[in-house]
DNA sequence: TATGAATGAGCTTTCATTCAT
DNA sequence: CATGAATGAAAGCTCATTCAT
């Protein structure tokens, strides 16, 4: 019956960022996100029908929105690796130009309850499909190494973009994450070896 | 802060592996790991002065010891591939020997609160010295790119280690997670880029 | 205490019973009557002050025209035996003509709250008083027992109309209420003794 | 996994019996009658599953008891007339004898939802059973007209009995129930008619 | 040492009612 | 006259932790 859309849908998403952000999930009570939203407790259940729907709602509004950008950007790039630089770009600034988005999203949801992280998989599903069709391009268009299993290489990828988007948080923000785009680019596509490692005697 | 030892001791950690693996951490109620464990509820506090503390136990006992072996036995390596093949076998070998613990690590422990987290950290941090040592070795040896930042290098590998383990668990063990350990190697020494990279005309 | 009368204030009665029949008692929310009579749920308030004031309502009037019927039939009959054998009838036919009400009154409003009970009690009270009459004059007649407590024989008549009612709605209404009207006569008239009770010997 | 006995779980179903009766069934919060019952509110919940089960133990305890004990008495009478006898007595006897009770059972558990409703049928239905018991054996030792239909005489039996009660309970017990079983005995019997209406001119 | 019965704080959700439009 | 979005009070239940035995 509820979900309703509007201003106010808006707002209270913005209100659970905030006090996730700033309380920690296991703080963050109905109750407090609807005073930050500036509505009654109530009314937040005229939107969401249960807290949870409200907590993957987060995700899906704004993970959901730049995962659409992402695929639609991506799309006006023909060279696999330039997609895969602005994977990393775009992974990125969305976490470096919205902290506490960042906050909730690397360390706050994923303390979150089976049903939440399950609506969170489900969004996570669809962004790691754009990674697949990215690797698979390379590797058909011979710029990735063809030999390399798919799965391992998005497991690679976007595990060193979550990671490194952790320890950003973790540090505080402290430096610019964006600054992390080009070195993480030529670490994905050259690896840690040295020289022509490619083809050499590897150990 | 454990405040005692002894054979109940690690009883109550395996039951605490055993019943989050089976209920999961939102449901893992002291009542029943004390069940599990053959114990009162009352007698946990005996041996952890919370129910976090137990948690947290959890990972330093297992992960603890993990980490302490790899030391050892990195020390016996000396080619930093070596030691960097080692590091991904361990970890993979690690998880793969017991899929309980496997997904208390890489599932519902994540799910706990800021208070279990920070005491994972605190582990974590002593296992990403060891990975940093072996990049700074690789390094310093030339076997690996200098010019690479160390610690994007470790989100790297961690980060990679880590998505590959969850995919796995997630997967519900379905292949054999030991088979990855070479793929992950050269992954990482190589990158996805064809050829000699290094060098080349990165675009 | 109606604020208004008119066209939908009937639809809202209509309403509130068919909800009530429906959904039960404590899942009629004012939002669903409201829907049903095909009003806005703040129009209700233009017409009862509150919601108890409408389920009041539902007994007042529905039960208020039957008794009010029953007493203007009444009066064209002389026989009290006549009397009491259309009491039987009129109150079997109110229920077995209109399940949903019946359902309503038998079960449902049993539920609700002291206020609402009292509203009902004062109607009812007006009931008792048509029984007590028929009582009373079957007595001054000679018809009827004139040593029985009025009061008790009244609750045997209620009771025992009461109760037949309420088994038939509980059977799913599978028989047919009115048949039970004959019976039930010579039930109370004559009572379960065999034979020449009355002047006999009672053990 | 709760639901334990002792001297705690009498001592709630008396707390809830007097809380109710007091304050009313919409009042009886789990708190309140905890506090009444001199334990914690959490407590409760080691004694019952859930609230419905402690209303419905209020009256499976005290009205289960009370027909075993009907039960078992009046296997040792045998005249049917001596037993519908008895059955009005115990009737009254347990609610005159236990105000708190009777307005609990007359009144207040009425206003329940349909879980504890539906508790409280399954009881009944045992208690139906042996009134029809004692109906039919009358019918067949001839002391009860035989030709009446069994259900609408336990109909008639039981709506004096619970009608008689109500009307006690909401007179405020003013006058003393048990006088009333000889005259509800005799009413059910003879009927309201005078005289030799058995096999007379009905009308 | 060990027990396990008892505690009690804490939070989501519903829905009758209001009132600005 | 009518609307329906917004309100906010109210209470059942869980479970980590304690402590008398």
């Amino acid at each position: 019956m509820p979900v309703r859309r509007g201003e106010k849908y808006d707002n209270i998403i913005d209100a659970a960022i905030a006090v996730i952000a700033r309380h920690g999930y296991h703080r963050a009570q109905v109750s407090k996100i609807a005073e930050e939203a500036g509505v009654a407790a109530g009314t937040i259940y005229l939107y969401f029908e249960k807290k949870q729907d409200l907590l993957v709602s987060v995700f899906q509004e704004r993970f959901g929105q730049i995962i659409e950008k992402s695929k639609r950007d991506l799309e006006a790039l023909d060279d696999p690796r330039q997609k895969l630089r602005y994977l990393i770009y775009s992974h990125y600034a969305a976490l470096a130009g919205d902290p506490e988005f960042a906050t909730v999203t690397q360390i706050e949801l994923r303390q979150s309850d089976p049903v939440i992280r399950s609506g969170i998989s489900a969004i996570m599903r669809s962004y790691f499909e754009i990674i697949d069709t990215v690797v698979t391009l390379g590797q058909n268009t011979g710029h990735f190494e063809p030999s390399l299993d798919r799965r391992l290489v998005r497991n690679m990828i976007f595990g060193t973009l979550d990671q490194t988007a952790t320890a950003w948080v973790l540090s505080g923000g402290k430096y610019n994450l964006l600054s992390q785009v080009e070195p993480t680019y030529r670490l994905l596509i050259g690896g840690i070896g040295r020289g022509a490692t490619k083809g050499g005697e590897p150990v």
